[in-house]
DNA sequence: TTCAAAACATGACTTGCGTCATGTTTTATA
DNA sequence: TATAAAACATGACGCAAGTCATGTTTTGAA
């Protein structure tokens, strides 16, 4: 629940360079001429910290492809309480969800955390992309489900597990998903202060901190939100699934 | 947690009799050749209560669709607790996902809430389907986003609500979904126990027997598990959202 | 380098809910 | 319709985690 500044001014949208686009899958599917009609209708924007590249509420426009940095998928209550239900990473697609059909509204927000940089097309071009090619079609397809899965397992989690448990969880996913291996240990690559990790496992920030603090003792982790390292996965994997 | 008997032998899967399939609304996207080809592959499969149409670490053989009845989906931790992720109903797609790529296994189990009958069709037919029908595939995709919402949807209110509210937005869920009026009220068509809605809201039978007795004592609900009656939805609706 | 704002930390107290125990009612099936 | 098994009910008690309060450290921008 921190303040949020709102400078929409930053992000600039425009064409999107040729090349370095090697580790999107969606893109890698198509080739030849449908590839070419996919980059032409791409477009490329940047965020910075504090800005929304959309809020819950807003109607959906555009199709979303991560390219560069982190997106938090974030929704709230009534009561302004927040609950983070994802990390997008690049490769990572949103708004590919039904909230892109009919005249919906986005169910949640998304943030970047710290300087992204997403591609984007408008709806009918993505859609005109998924009549034409069945095996972007597919992709998409496999994508949903896995994105799916992943959404009951956190339900299962958030269900079953006691807050240590669920922030030892994690810790693990983001360390094996996203981590940079240090000789000290495994490095997470964004700043993540003891709050988003609140967000994420769905308990208070004091909670998180004194967890924080007992994971450091057991020498299981260590350090800050800009410098997050893991010690001791192996244990953290136990803790997490007993 | 309760015993569950493993009689597999009732089910039957058989020839799907033509007609009375109007209500599903992947089999009436397609028309003419493509929709004979479909319901060539489709055979229909009854199960009864106890048993399991599949089971959490089974492999995926078939895609399945909801005909008739009620279908539980329900992932368990390692200490033997459960909890039951959705409600299918007719016209619900389940293996859709990413399960169903790959050499991947059920990352749940699947159980009927009474009788059931079950349409299913094998992997290789249903992506053969996929790739020669983009509307089919626009369809699933559409469905995926929509249950991945709902999944969100779930998470959030798992992880920001007390548990009464999340009992209440159950009912109110059922109700507007499945329910059918009655003068006393909107009755749920399904077996329910005391048990189940706690698998369902991430507590514990006790506290949900608590709750609902505090609930019918405010005239919110009645009855048990054979015959469950929403007497005010409005009340619980706002008892939800508060 | 300064200094205000975040972020982190820790204690005290409260509470929602889990656990265990025991009893009653309802439901299925022989 | 008998009767065992589910399902429902209620009380007592404990604890994980929320809340509030106060203080320290770190961070980032001027």
């Amino acid at each position: 629940m921190s303040k949020q500044r709102n400078k929409s001014s930053s992000n600039r949208a425009g064409a999107v360079p040729q090349g370095q686009l090697a580790q999107i899958p969606l893109l890698n599917i198509l080739s030849g001429q449908d590839r070419q009609r996919l980059l032409h209708e791409l477009t490329e924007a940047r965020y910075g910290k504090g800005e929304f590249i959309f809020r819950e509420g807003d109607p959906t426009e555009y199709f979303h492809i991560v390219k560069e940095g982190t997106v938090k998928c974030v929704k709230s209550n009534p009561d302004g309480k927040e609950c983070t239900l994802k990390m997008l990473m690049p490769g990572d697609l949103f708004c590919c969800d039904a909230a892109a059909f009919d005249g919906a509204r986005h169910p949640g927000s998304a943030q970047p955390m710290g300087d992204v940089s997403i591609l984007r097309m408008s709806k009918k071009a993505y859609f005109d992309m998924l009549r034409r090619s069945p095996d972007a079609a597919l992709e998409v397809i496999k994508y949903l489900g896995n994105r799916l899965n992943e959404a009951q397992e956190k339900t299962k989690v958030l269900a079953l597990e006691r807050a240590d448990q669920r922030l030892a969880a994690l810790l693990v996913d983001l360390g094996t998903r996203s981590g940079i291996k240090e000789d000290q240990g495994i490095r997470l690559p964004m700043r993540l202060t003891r709050e988003d990790m609140a967000n994420m496992v769905g308990t208070t920030t004091e909670t998180v901190i004194r967890m924080m603090s007992r994971f450091k003792q057991d020498a299981l982790v260590t350090g800050t939100a800009n410098r997050l390292i893991i010690r001791d996965i192996e244990r953290l994997k136990k803790l997490a699934s007993t």
